[in-house]
DNA sequence: GTATGAACACACTGTTCATAA
DNA sequence: TTATGAACAGTGTGTTCATAC
């Protein structure tokens, strides 16, 4: 989380802070692992070029869970073998409101720079 | 320039294009110098939170130079004191505008990215 | 104090490597 | 192959230092 992003030199929302409300939002609907996050991140943001690497996706899941945001429960998928996988359910509900609206303020802020950006030097 | 950046996980815009742009299109408006270039950023940019270092704004400068977008041009400034300041000019009309379009298409696709994320997750 | 620039240090992200089933 | 994770490496950016006037 790091509170102390504030009074950076301010110019755009992090990568992490970015995955961090996706992956909120869609383990709120519902119980999800890492890979199944990634694909359904694709699915709605590789049309805009964006695809990042699995390890963002595992390190976001690790810093949300020490944040006390999520939980992780390693489960045996039944199946043609016993794979483990690592599930996520929201631990904290609040908190995790607190922070998607934290990071809510940084997405308009950067609408506002890159609408002010494309008027002012492309007039 | 670098045309290599394509072909990355291509998140959002860096600051270094984003300030490429503004000073071009500045100093098409008449010869200026890095920190006036800089107090023009801030009338314009500071109410988003966006403050660059100054450094930031002469590797910019020294970049568009190296790349025959700009020409650097010393001078000496009449005043209480003799102060020697880096007078910018556009040095390649034709590149200057080529760089803007370029940088255009990812301020486009940021936009995108952004009001995506911003429905995607506060539905 | 203003102006320019370089050098250094660090944070973020991307790639590679390791392990398991 | 899918899944998870750690370790390492590189790039961009922020801070500090140096110089001049």
């Amino acid at each position: 989380m790091n509170e102390r992003q504030r009074e950076s030199t301010g110019f755009l929302l992090k990568q992490r802070a970015f995955l961090k409300v996706f992956l909120i939002t869609e383990i709120e609907q519902g119980r999800s692992y890492g890979l199944q996050l990634r694909d359904i991140l694709l699915t709605h943001f590789q049309a805009y070029g964006f695809k990042p690497h699995h390890s963002e996706i595992y390190h976001s899941l690790h810093e949300l869970t020490e944040a006390g945001i999520l939980r992780k429960r390693e489960e045996l998928e039944e199946g043609a073998k016993y794979k483990k996988l690592s599930i996520y359910t929201i631990e904290d509900e609040e908190k995790a409101k607190a922070y998607k609206k934290l990071v809510k303020a940084d997405l308009d802020r950067c609408q506002g720079l890159i609408n002010k950006a494309l008027s002012h030097n492309y007039a």
